[in-house]
RNA sequence: GGCGACGUAGCAAAGUGGUAAUGCAGCGGUCUGCAAAACCGCGAUUCGCGGGUUCAAAUCCCGCCGUCGCCUCCA
């Protein structure tokens, strides 16, 4: 069975068939790094992890790249305010934020690529387009020639025609059409620049992606993909610039993820997450309160092009689903090993992985695929109060693991109690209240669990004892 | 105004021609000293509204209403 991807480009869902039989090209565009990032660069993050641990697990081998645009007008910007080398902020700002990707469980792409370091590679791109005629200095700018490429547009269904009968382009007399735009900029004082035949200056917004597409993955590529956001202008004109250079198909398929949204709580309006509209959920604030599964939970809940809405009940409802994961990671109480119960669980697993595969495989249903653990975890949790144990247990669990793992959900509770030092004490007060009941004092017995419960600890009594987590 | 997407139970959300997954919340039961967790059972005669195509539509077509994204920096 092949995979079926939604392509932006044709507006259908199509087969996946790649360049190189067994190989996945994708590049994903990164994150400007010049402030704090947010959950809404997490989803992103997520849904191409996801993508990417899914094609892996299909038995292709994926080349991911992501980019950061450590050289732009925002960086430059911030870092004047704050009085530090522009360079400097993105290359910090850059690290934190793979460091957050590593605690959200976002497997590390093949290469990060920055526009720093692809300086050379962009000079000699905007000299070839030069060379083409599809791009003309002026002015120690370089810009792109849109109207000779013909069939600019076809991304974002534009045409140039009813692009620009409005006054929303501003006139630069530089520029041979206000549809044009900057591959080059000339350097102003105080500026990150570099040497080029035009005179100092640094790239413009688009091209650097194109160059390091080409620099990472050559000319052509499987997929290409970023936030819906990004659809027009930069990657209608990563296409112009990069077909035009080549004239050859620069992606097969591009994919786009939905925007995190959530509701401004002053006009009540539903509004995407974005640093310039201030409404924003750190990535740092949220894991703060919430493990990184529940964040993946509930961008796995609905498809990755749908916009989502973040509220905190959407967390804390999440953090309800992956209690039930995990319930069915609990350790079984039997030992049972053979008979009806027993077949019961093993089918299931198989119907379980055959659903996985058979919904990911159309468009990565990631909801389906959840759902289809959910049922999984039903049939092992029945399977453990039946007192099915040992291997046939284990191996039912195992493939709870392996399929969550294929979303990227680590599944681990010990997670819940990092807090380990206080471990000893609340043991302490288990024991005593394990005595305070088998000599039937349950008035003061509750009042321990009642007291612990505000504390934020829950107590479970089961056969094999008392369990305890946090919250 | 132009381009695109979406509207399914209280909430979230899958399903894109064959008669509505899943999770949260809620209700009843089993278990428990009582809880919690787990398990069993219960919920949309119906998929924004109005037409149309079809033996058959949440799924296709047309119109309307509503929401969102892009058109300027943006994952």
């Amino acid at each position: 069975m092949t995979m079926m991807l939604y392509n932006s480009l044709t507006r259908k869902i199509e087969p996946l068939e790649t360049i190189e039989p067994g190989v996945v090209r994708m590049y994903v565009c990164g994150v400007t790094p010049y402030d704090e990032a947010h959950i809404g660069h997490a989803m992103s993050a997520i849904v191409f992890d996801v993508i990417r641990r899914y094609l892996e697990y299909r038995g292709y081998t994926v080349r991911h790249i992501v980019n950061f645009t450590d050289v732009d007008d925002k960086i430059i910007a911030r870092a004047e305010t704050m009085g530090v080398d522009p360079l400097h902020l993105s290359a910090q700002l850059a690290e934190e934020f793979l460091a957050q990707l590593q605690d959200l469980n976002v497997l590390p792409a093949t290469a990060y690529p920055r526009v720093s370091q692809t300086i050379p590679e962009i000079r000699a791109f905007v000299e070839g387009l030069i060379a083409k005629g599809y791009a003309y200095p002026a002015e120690g700018d370089v810009y792109f020639r849109v109207h000779k490429d013909e069939d600019y547009g076809k991304l974002s269904g534009r045409s140039l025609a009813d692009m620009f009968t409005g006054t929303r382009f501003e006139v630069d007399p530089r520029k041979e059409s206000p549809a044009d735009f900057a591959l080059w900029k000339a350097a102003r004082p105080g500026e990150p620049a570099w040497q080029s035949p035009w005179g100092e200056g640094r790239p413009g917004w688009h091209i650097e992606c194109s160059a390091m597409c080409m620099k990472h993955l050559g000319e052509q590529m499987d997929i290409h993909g970023g936030g819906s956001d990004l659809v027009f202008p930069h990657h209608e004109n990563e296409i112009a610039q990069s077909e035009s250079l080549t004239d050859k198909q620069f992606a097969r398929f591009w994919v786009h993820n939905g925007m995190l949204q959530l509701v401004n709580p002053v006009t009540r309006q539903v509004e995407k997450m974005s640093k310039s509209l201030g409404n924003v959920v750190t990535i740092a604030s949220f894991l703060a309160q919430y493990d990184a599964d529940v964040l993946r939970l509930i961008v796995l809940s609905s498809s990755y092009r749908s916009p989502l809405t973040y509220n905190t009940a959407v967390a804390n409802d999440n953090a309800r689903k992956l209690e039930r994961l995990l319930s069915a990671l609990q350790p079984p109480v039997g030992s049972v090993e053979t008979g009806e119960v027993v077949a019961d669980l093993a089918s299931a697993v198989v119907t379980t992985q055959a659903f996985f595969t058979r919904v990911m495989d159309q468009d990565f249903n990631t909801a389906g695929a959840v759902a289809a653990l959910f049922d999984l975890v039903r049939a092992i949790n029945s399977a453990r109060d039946a007192g099915v144990g040992g291997a046939p247990f284990a191996a039912a669990q195992a493939a709870l693991r392996e399929l969550g793992g294929v979303l990227g959900l680590r599944l681990d509770p010990s997670r819940r109690e990092r807090n380990q030092d206080i471990a000893p004490f609340i043991q302490l007060l288990i024991e005593l209240r394990a005595e305070l009941r088998t000599s039937k004092q349950y008035a003061l017995a509750d009042h321990v669990r009642m007291r612990l419960a505000e504390l934020g600890i829950t107590l479970e009594d089961g056969p094999q004892g008392t369990r305890w987590k946090i919250g």
